[in-house]
DNA sequence: GGGTATGGTGCAAACGTTTGCAGCGTCGCA
DNA sequence: TGCGACGCTGCAAACGTTTGCACCATACCC
């Protein structure tokens, strides 16, 4: 553990020059700065940052919190966040929770102590238990909203979220008019907010439109939870298939594939998010087009408005629904 | 910021309790325990770790950096060595440099900060960097060797890696067996250290079958490197392609695809790690399967063994041809 | 040459935390 | 009832770092 007292000995000045000439280098001579850099880097020195009491704002990292790493979903939004992040002179650290709610509230607070602030993506941990989590941490949201709780001293979170229910009523809509009555839902976990979100407006938009909405359980958010989806969906005699998002429906697809249905010919699937691979496989998937980028990009700006002291506003994206080759119309035979 | 010193004065105790209460419960009453750690929670304090001196292996937390967040190897990597240092009692904090080394060596630098020891998969910084980068550093390199150098106070850094020459060689070895005689190499990023090794490797066993290898040049190693690399393939007059990588073989066959090229009829094309998503394509791809899980794992086993002041031996993975639908005989006709 | 401003540096206090040491009270045993 | 042991807690020192304050030397102005 090299400390300043040991780059201090070697370049013969005192522990405060090492420390100015490092943090505030308008403050120390030239030639001694360099001096003392010089030696700093080659013996190692790394500030033990965190040591000072005061610490406020000035570690210049934010973390980030993601459900999978694995989803190219999230793995778009990081570089998203991590690009505008890096722009305005911040590191980003990531963390992975693996879906898993317990995990996710040690990581909080593992991530709140190394970092100025936090943007957490699609939490999956419960209303109570997030706000517990987030005592005394600076943090914003990612699809994924949290009303503040009855304790006053409570903050409330700022969110950044898609308009999931335009989504789905695009979606639907677009079934709607290619004949479609009879449209399955796979569901993602029911800890996912933005899930619930899309089920619930599936529903309202289903029943205005007088569709029969078939929910064929939850499945994971992951290929292998559209792989068991899409036997559902085959057994209820539906025509088409909403997928919580793109991972699943390309899972769908696949099973379906595999047990020699053609899409669409014999059923249309509909995913959400629109990855990048949608496009990739074939036929190409219709997708709900998500604004990753401009999500991760906004849920930095929140966060670093908050750290600078002003306000932020929680605010909507708006989607727009991708027709590609996965949908078309409703298979002529009756409906078996 | 809630300090020990808030937390013992809610709960009506000195801070020495606080911070005993909380870090060796065992030395405290159990009912002074439960109301610290009630009254800690409550009131959202965060131990300022690493403000003691010490800080020695109790941050209980590794690195991990990788080029590319958003390329599905380096995706996967991550979950392995997640899933390893968890059961481990480590958690992961993950930084993306960007392929870009100037980032890498400054994310080191902030990760070592916060950590007890680092994972570097695929460093993409030159010899001399990434010695300087890891001077006072516990670090470990996947895909990446790094020999000692001159200086005797760097320490030598252990390394695990695939068996890429053993995996070219299978790669040219299959592709000879079917004909081809003139056999065209997408090369990935220089900074690559495996992929440097690809193409030598894939030079020596070209020399031994006398086979032709036809450079293409170097590209990005993600998919749109691929879709620039068909490109050249096709005015090469090669009958066969070897990519860097999966990410970069899928651009080739998405471009091959919509220039009407049939693969395999035309075109056979190889890549290299075995991604997932090598085999939701079609024609499937055919590439060396990489264990990646094995190699995130064998990393976070060195790095442990490491900071438990063990020793650890660098060691190379078995890699395996695995034949999919990409790869043909050679088309019957002339080469044109 | 005297006085003053200025810029560079060191001293020492303070930060939040951990930990060795000692004191305190209680309990068990004879 | 007396004594020893032990569990629990507080005191205070120490960690590495930052920062307010003061000192000193040099440069500049008249």
């Amino acid at each position: 553990m090299v400390t300043v007292h040991d780059v201090a000995r070697a370049a013969g000045v005192s522990i405060s020059t090492v420390s100015r000439a490092l943090a505030s280098p308008e403050r120390v001579a030239a030639e001694t700065r360099d001096r003392v850099t010089r030696i700093a880097t080659e013996l190692g020195y790394r500030p033990n940052q965190a040591a000072s009491g005061l610490r406020m704002g000035r570690t210049h990292a934010v973390g980030l919190l993601v459900p999978d790493l694995e989803n190219p979903y999230f793995a778009t939004v990081t570089k998203a966040v991590q690009a505008r992040a890096r722009a305005e002179g911040y590191e980003v650290f990531v963390a992975d929770s693996d879906e898993d709610p317990d995990v996710e509230a040690e990581l909080i607070g593992a991530l709140a102590a190394r970092t100025d602030g936090l943007v957490l993506a699609s939490p999956r941990s419960g209303d109570a238990e997030l706000r517990a989590a987030l005592v005394g941490v600076t943090a914003v949201l990612a699809s994924r909203e949290l009303t503040g709780g009855s304790d006053p001293e409570t903050p409330e979170v700022p969110c950044v979220s898609v308009d999931d229910a335009d989504g789905v009523a695009q979606v639907l809509g677009h079934l709607y008019a290619l004949g479609h009555r009879k449209v399955g839902v796979a569901a993602g976990p029911p800890s996912s907010w933005s899930g619930s979100r899309r089920v619930a407006g599936l529903k309202a938009a289903a029943e205005q439109r007088d569709v029969e909405l078939v929910e064929l359980g939850t499945f994971q958010p992951y290929f292998a939870g559209g792989t068991q989806a899409a036997d559902y969906a085959l057994a209820s005699g539906v025509t088409a298939v909403v997928a919580f998002n793109d991972l699943m429906a390309l899972g769908i697809l696949d099973r379906l594939r595999h047990r020699g249905v053609d899409v669409p010919g014999e059923m249309s699937v509909v995913g959400f998010d629109d990855v990048q691979l949608a496009t990739l496989v074939s036929p190409a998937l219709t997708t709900v087009h998500a604004p990753l980028a401009r999500l991760g990009r906004r849920a930095v700006d929140l966060l670093l408005a908050r750290l600078r002291g002003g306000t932020s506003v929680s605010s909507q994206l708006p989607v727009e629904l991708t027709i590609r080759g996965s949908t078309g119309p409703v298979p002529a035979g009756p409906v078996n």
